[in-house]
DNA sequence: TTTTGAGTTGTTCGA
DNA sequence: GTCGAACAACTCAAA
């Protein structure tokens, strides 16, 4: 009895309960990857998610056959027709899968499951990506959460998730294997090779992510609530990329934490593994709410007058906004694929309030350039920023780039890691160069205007003018 | 059903 | 320099 394991998110061998149902079955195991971004439309996969897909592809076809076996690659329109075919050739009775929450791939894998059953082949989809599922929380109406503390309360009052389930040290292969496309032929790479700076930042696979893990533990938990405040440090863990991928699952990071602290002190309520429950709120909001992604959770909000100053929007994006926190944030984004968690909420907020321009328009970068780009945690941060989803901020809370940067950069290090044409400006005006003497900015070598941008708005001014114009919004 | 306390991440102003 | 209040009103979740 063969089984086929379609790999999605969770490209890993350990803590797979798709792969580990299959093997516990017995008969032999076709694993198989899929890439068809037409069914996930309208969030295929943007540029940078893709360069992350290709490598971690290649650490799980490594990881596999290591173990004797093979990784199965095709690239086809239809993934149910697929499926069919592909157990027809691998002579599989069985398919297993671990359940994704966007709304477009809940349809489809819907649509697929009923097909296949409808061909006589048994299937059965996992929790391979969550704690708990949507559903498994809700408060006591039976509703879904919209905050995140009680969620959170909830969460944790449900225990400890399951434990984590070992890779398995062999895989049983088929008497036959089916055809695979190389994976240079899933054209997931960018013709033009903009990505040094992805490939000297990141370790895409299950490795790299058990590297990212142990290094973040290892140095401690006791000033995470502070550090990971500070993009100047390496105060985050930076395991979203690995997450989305799924080549780590959350419950492996739970119990990662329990065994640091030695299973003392409140390590459930730690403020790590609240970030981990928020990624799972996230989901739980996406999962309920699906029409989030395209439309604020709070309707009253469609109706606030927003700009559509394409040039406005352009700089920001490059970076070349003239405020240095702001660039810094868009200028790493840009380079590594990442941006830190502080300047996310820095960069958004100029976005939306300083620019006036759309959450979605910003929600669509970040999704075209981020390695962790995930459909569930974007929509929330972009709505939350915004101040029109669950638990938003009050909409008179408006992020000032240059107090935010002497607080959070306070010696400039990040501005002038990804800002380098400001590197000789001193600390004092390194969040603010206009306001530098001039015999400071000629010393520091720079014109305004022509090595470093004039700041595109005066933040007081575009304060007063976000404050209007979201006051003036009758919030229904 | 109604009431009540609370809600990730801020800024500015004036005492 | 420091501190508290104001900046709104709404919605959620539980009692």
């Amino acid at each position: 009895m063969t089984t086929l394991v379609w790999f999605r998110q969770d490209l890993r061998l350990q803590d797979h309960p798709a792969l580990d149902a299959a093997l516990a079955r017995g008969g032999a195991v076709v694993p198989v990857y899929l890439h068809a971004p037409e069914e996930e439309s309208p969030w295929p996969a943007g540029s940078a998610s893709r360069w992350w897909l290709h490598h971690s592809l290649a650490a799980l076809a490594r990881q596999i056959e290591s173990r004797g076996s093979r990784l199965i690659l095709r690239r086809p329109q239809d993934c149910g027709t697929e499926l069919l075919a592909l157990a027809r050739q691998a002579g599989a009775t069985r398919i297993h899968w671990h359940r994704r929450y966007e709304p477009a791939v809940i349809e489809r894998d819907a649509r697929i499951k009923a097909r296949l059953r409808a061909e006589g082949l048994e299937c059965e989809s996992f929790n391979g990506a969550l704690l708990r599922e949507p559903g498994a929380v809700k408060t006591r109406a039976g509703a879904p959460y919209q905050v995140f503390t009680p969620f959170w309360r909830s969460l944790l009052a449900l225990g400890d998730p399951q434990p984590v389930l070992p890779a398995p040290d062999s895989l049983p292969t088929p008497a036959s294997w089916p055809h695979s496309l190389s994976l240079a032929e899933l054209g997931l790479l960018p013709g033009i090779r903009w990505d040094a700076g992805l490939q000297a930042t990141w370790k895409p696979g299950s490795d790299g992510a058990h590297e990212r893990l142990r290094s973040f533990l290892a140095r401690g938990m006791a000033g995470y609530a502070e550090a990971r405040d500070r993009p100047d440090l390496e105060g985050t863990s930076r395991l979203s990329p690995h997450l989305h991928a799924g080549e780590i699952s959350p419950r492996e990071i739970w119990h990662a934490v329990g065994e640091a602290s030695g299973g003392k002190g409140a390590w459930r309520e730690s403020r790590f593994l609240a970030e981990i429950a928020w990624r799972e709120f996230a989901h739980h909001l996406l999962y309920h709410f699906p029409e989030t992604p395209l439309r604020p959770l709070r309707p009253g909000f469609e109706r606030i007058a927003r700009s559509t100053n394409a040039k406005a929007l352009a700089a920001w994006r490059q970076g070349r906004t003239g405020y240095p926190i702001v660039d810094a944030g868009l200028r790493q984004l840009w380079q590594t694929g990442w941006m830190h968690n502080r300047v996310r909420m820095i960069v958004a907020s100029f976005l939306v309030k300083d620019l006036l321009i759309a959450w979605q328009e910003g929600a669509r970068w970040f999704w075209d350039t981020l390695v962790d780009a995930d459909l569930a945690s974007n929509t929330l941060g972009w709505q939350w920023s915004a101040g029109c989803g669950a638990d938003a901020a009050p909409y008179f809370r408006v992020f000032n780039p240059v107090s935010q940067g002497r607080k959070f950069d306070a010696g400039g290090d990040y501005v002038r890691r990804h800002v380098p044409e400001l590197a000789r400006l001193p600390d004092q005006w390194i969040h603010e160069p206009w306001r530098a003497p001039p015999e400071v900015l000629a010393q520091a070598g720079i014109v305004l205007g022509r090595h470093y941008p004039h700041a595109i708005v005066d933040h007081g001014v575009a304060r007063q003018r976000a404050l209007a114009a979201l006051k003036e919004q009758p919030i229904l």
